[in-house]
Formats: structure tokens, C-alpha cells, sequence
DNA sequence: TCTTCGAATTAGAATAATTCCAATTATTGC
DNA sequence: GCAATAATTGGAATTATTCTAATTCGAAGA
């Protein structure tokens, strides 16, 4: 079993040297790492102070380069509620987000299957859409 | 034919003084025309210098106020497209949100008939939603 | 009508996430 | 190894929004 499988994340030194046409820098590799690590969808300030315990070198304006790369090559999600600071989600299948408004904990929330959105959405015709956010909050059970 | 009604909005004066428990003053009367007159989903900032031409002396703290005090007590809807500034709609109908990348502009999106959430979401049994925001981007026809 | 009192408004300062900038450092292709 | 290019860095700048403290407004009672 090699790198990248779905339990275990790997370190930032597991990490191939270009993923995607993406150079992956010692910084880049570390970033990505720190993501695929927590799944806990950490804004750019956690992976910064997470980073910065293996390279305490890092800066935060290379957290936030490093995160747009990924973002922009599509290796990373980023993730907004409302105004609150951006998110980063590893998880690169088709879904979206609840924020559980007790805890602020953000949960993965997956499609039912087969569904697409002309099913439930009254598109104007000829729309093609590249980009979709779909974010809930709310409470969880009993909480 | 009074007031409110869907064609032409009221202008500050023809709204009541109190709506829904929340008490209008002069300038949340102008501030929530301006967002009634013009449905382009403008900002703070756009609703700011629109409410500035009928009355100079309003302030930018007082319209992020009324636009919060609308929006709490649901006269209006906030909505956010990824980190943009938040925007302001009076379409109180259950809709969601498309900007065309082009052009900027957003467009209500309607939700197909009896649709609900649980039809297309694979939700955790026991959540309860306080809030959904859907919002697309990508292009439209021909552009 | 006058007074009072809480709420709303105001201008400007403060905050916080993010982006920009210019200088340095690393990496790639020759 | 050497240029050319790209990435990183620290700090300053930006910008939407919130906060603060002082003032003003307006409704309700005297």
C-alpha cells in the first residue's frame, strides 16, 4: 500500500515532486499535507500554525500561495459559510458542507445518489456552471 | 392597489413605521426601499451610496446596521458569493443564487417544484437546518 | 407640551482576513 | 555552474465589516 490512500495521510516527504502539473514545493508538500492530515476543514491560520510546527520557517503569506495553488489545481477545496474565514477540504468528491452552529464543526455531506442539479434547480437554459457551493448550518440530533 | 406589491417598490414614505416588530426609522425605511427598488443584489457599499442621494447624511455604519437589522428579522436576505462582499435580496422566496463570471451579475435561481432538501442530500438523520445558502457561478447561453 | 429614557445614528477608529510588494532564495534547463 | 524563472518571505497595504463613544431621535408618560 503506497502513499495517498484514504486512511493513512501521508508526510510531506511521501509527497511526489509535481502532482498534477503542480510543482510541489518543500512548502507546498508540507501545506498539503497538514490538509490531507486533519480533515477537520481548517481555515489558512490552522495550517499556518499546524506548518509552522515541522518548518517553523514558514510564512503565512505562503500558507495562503500554497493554498491557492492547490485550490486552483484543483487538489484542495476551499470552502466559505457566510463570511467567515475560508476553509480547506482535501476531499475531492462531490458534496457539501453543514456547520454545525453549536460547535462550529463542519461535516462533509454527500449527494444522494445519481441526483444533478437541473433535477432540483430551474436553471435558465443554456447556463453552464463551473462552480457550485452548497453550505447548511444547523443543529445535529439532540444537541 | 396599496403598497408593496411586486411591480413597482415603495418609495421610504409609503413604508409603515413598524414591520414584523422591527420599528422603521427613517433610515431603515430608505435603506430597505433601496434594496427593494433595484433587485441586483447590490452591497452594503452599492446600498450606501444609492440611500446617500434621497438622504446625504446617512452614514455607512448606519446602512450596515439596518441591513443587519433587515436581514435579522428576515425582511432581507444576505448573500454571499465565495469571499465577495455579502450582497442584499429582497426575494424572500425560497431561491438560490447564479453569477454569471462575465459579467458579475446575479440572477435568482428557483428551486424546481416540491423539491426539498432530503430529496437530494444525503443528510445525517437528526439534522435540522436553520440555513441554506446555494450559490453558483459559470456562464449563461452563448457569453 | 415637556421630560425622560432607551434605542438608533453617526464619524471615525479598530479589526481581521487576505493580498500585494519588493527583496531574497530556490530550482530548472542549458 | 549559470542564467532565467518561479517560489518564498516579512511586512506593508487593502478592504469589508464591526466597534466605540458621543450625539440625536422618538415614543411614552407626566
Amino acid at each position: 500500500m503506497t502513499s495517498l490512500d484514504a486512511n493513512s495521510s501521508p508526510t510531506p516527504e511521501e509527497l511526489p515532486p509535481e502532482i498534477d502539473g503542480l510543482r510541489m514545493t518543500k512548502q507546498r508538500r508540507e501545506v498539503f499535507s497538514v490538509v490531507l492530515a486533519e480533515r477537520d476543514h481548517p481555515t489558512a491560520n490552522d495550517v499556518f500554525s499546524r506548518s509552522q510546527k515541522r518548518m517553523p520557517t514558514i510564512s503565512l503569506a505562503t500558507v495562503y500561495n500554497c493554498l491557492e495553488a492547490l485550490v486552483s489545481h484543483g487538489l484542495v477545496r476551499q470552502v466559505n459559510f457566510e463570511r467567515e474565514p475560508s476553509r480547506y477540504c482535501p476531499n475531492l468528491s462531490d458534496h457539501c458542507h453543514f456547520q454545525d452552529e453549536k460547535t462550529g464543526t463542519i461535516h462533509d455531506v454527500v449527494f444522494k445518489e445519481g441526483v444533478n442539479l437541473a433535477d432540483f434547480l430551474e436553471l435558465p437554459q443554456g447556463t453552464e456552471v463551473s462552480h457550485l457551493e452548497i453550505s447548511l448550518k444547523g443543529r445535529i440530533g439532540s444537541n
